[in-house]
RNA sequence: GGUCCCAUCGUCUAGCGGUUAGGACGCCGGCCUCUCACGUCGGUAACGCGGGUUCGAUUCCCGCUGGGACCA
């Protein structure tokens, strides 16, 4: 299939929430695995709620997730010429006819819910009151019955006697939404519209309008929606819906593409997947019918799995970034950083958690917890931390190989089990119970700050404060 | 209100008439072990209900119920 063209076609009215980055992946992992284009467009035709700061956010987004696209962006804003001669084209089909019922009176008529009465339809009514600006109406054929092959939803039929004649250019002259995607769309040679569920009920009069432009339509496939973890909505009350705030919150961009894709699509019992494989494998026959949860476990569960893949000096410097944006600064050489890295990386499933469990390590001083201390550093712990500090100081090469033999080397002296040594010296250095393995902390900590945090708690452990 | 869409473990899902209903996240437990993780082994847990069709329905059809969406 040579030629697929997609679009994602987002309003600037709000950062990209995970829905909308779930509609422009799988329309971007179709026109890649298609090698097709997709061209992105901005829906801008709201004036009042559209701002450029959102624009810039939705791009900053999209190029962070790796979504690049082909062509745009268009923005509907400046194409009204062309909407102009669109809209033209219609009234010369006779496809359309003047309303001038206003937003009161057609609210007064509706009564319990139905919709426009045609009342300005020729032939239907009094017909338009010409003092009035009128609006254009579609004149949607009647006793018909409009079949979406939808990709994802399969064939839905939907009778032009359920459908009202809809509005397609308000009073003032501008455009509404039907009018200027399915304008749009066709300009674009846009083959497949990827889109939100929500949109499906629009689809039958988009096609209505494709027929009175008689341009073909495109193929339809309907995503469901993205819900919140008690199955409603996604909003704020669900906790981040931005995407950049799982960047700020130490997510990798592959990480929540894999778990998007997967939000709805699946390829049998694949669960980690490359971005590369998931362009190569992604079709819309996997894409399942039924909405679903954003299951944010799960999302760090692979978040984790993501971040293992990489090689030390890459998630060196992607921790170096994120506390960066932070505003810190990550201390030591390249080598240092990724050693940090490496003995690190089993133990966080996000940067967040990377940088917060780095902190001792990286940082000049440390916080003891007391609970901790309470249960490591007791006066009987003084006599064999002492006898391990001067073995350590004594230590030759302070890397991580020698220091083991020599902990060990002590607490068989001593005739201590490993652990009870290294507990104590493990709170003396970090400040906590649990920490990467012992050998590797004393390395990165050194041996400068290592004597002295030992010294520290000796202190402690003597009875003097943490 | 009308119309449309949807329905397998708590969550994401596999399944496309005959399976001990599989996997993953989470949770629980064992192992590994200097702690925490990682890893590994095992466990818990699902076909919403009622009718059909069929020798046989999780699977096909129709209702119901329950979610969701759109219309203004």
């Amino acid at each position: 299939m040579s030629g697929v063209r997609t679009r994602f076609a987002p309003s600037p009215t709000g950062a990209l929430h995970v829905g909308g980055v779930r509609t422009a992946l799988f329309s971007w992992l179709f026109a890649r695995h298609h090698g097709g284009a997709f061209v992105r467009r901005i829906e801008d035709t709201d004036r009042e709620r559209s701002r450029p700061e959102w624009e810039a956010g939705i791009i900053e987004a999209l190029r962070w997730l790796g979504l690049d696209w082909n062509e745009g962006p268009f923005r509907q804003s400046e194409r009204e010429p062309f909407y102009a001669t669109q809209v033209e084209r219609l009234r010369q089909a006779g496809a359309v006819y003047p309303c001038t019922c206003s937003a009161e009176e057609l609210a007064a008529r509706r009564g319990d819910g139905f919709g426009y009465d045609r009342r300005c339809r020729p032939g239907h009514g009094p017909g338009p009151n010409p003092d009035r600006a009128a609006a254009l109406r579609l004149k949607i054929p009647l006793g018909r019955t409009v079949v979406i092959d939808d990709l994802v939803k399969g064939p839905v039929a939907v009778s032009t006697d359920d459908i009202d004649d809809f509005v397609i250019v308000r009073s003032d002259g501008t455009p509404t939404y039907q009018m200027v995607v399915t304008a749009d769309d066709i300009d674009m040679r846009i083959t497949h519209v990827i889109r939100g569920d929500d949109h499906l009920k629009n689809t039958a009069k988009q096609i209505l309008i494709y027929e009175a432009l008689a341009a073909t339509p495109p193929a339809f496939a309907h995503l469901p929606q993205v819900l919140g973890a008690d199955r409603g909505r996604l909003s704020k009350r669900h906790g981040a819906t931005d995407v950049l705030s799982y960047r700020d919150a130490g997510y990798l961009p592959d990480a929540l593409v894999n778990f998007m894709a997967r939000l709805g699509w699946a390829h049998g019992d694949d669960e980690f997947l490359t971005r590369s494989q998931l362009v190569e494998l992604f079709d819309l026959a996997g894409v399942g019918r039924s909405a679903g949860v954003f299951d944010r476990e799960k999302l760090d569960w692979l978040n984790g799995e993501h971040l293992r893949r990489l090689a030390d000096p890459e998630i060196a410097t992607l921790l170096r970034d994120f506390l960066a944006r932070r505003g810190e600064t990550l201390e030591g050489d390249p080598a240092w950083q990724a050693r940090l890295a490496g003995v690190l990386r089993d133990r966080a499933r996000t940067l967040e958690e990377l940088a917060e469990q780095s902190i001792a390590l990286r940082t000049a001083s440390i916080h003891i917890d007391p609970k901790a201390a309470q249960r490591c550093l007791s006066p009987e712990i003084v006599a064999p931390l002492r006898q391990l500090q001067s073995a350590l100081q004594r230590c030759g090469e302070w890397r991580a190989a020698e220091l083991e033999t020599t902990v060990r080397a002590t607490a068989d002296a001593l005739g201590l089990k490993l652990g009870a040594l290294a507990q104590p010296l493990r709170v003396a250095l970090t400040g906590s119970t649990a920490s990467p393995g012992i050998f590797d902390v004393l390395e990165l900590v050194g041996r400068e700050r290592s004597a002295a945090r030992i010294d520290h708690a000796l202190a402690v452990a003597a009875g003097g404060p943490p």
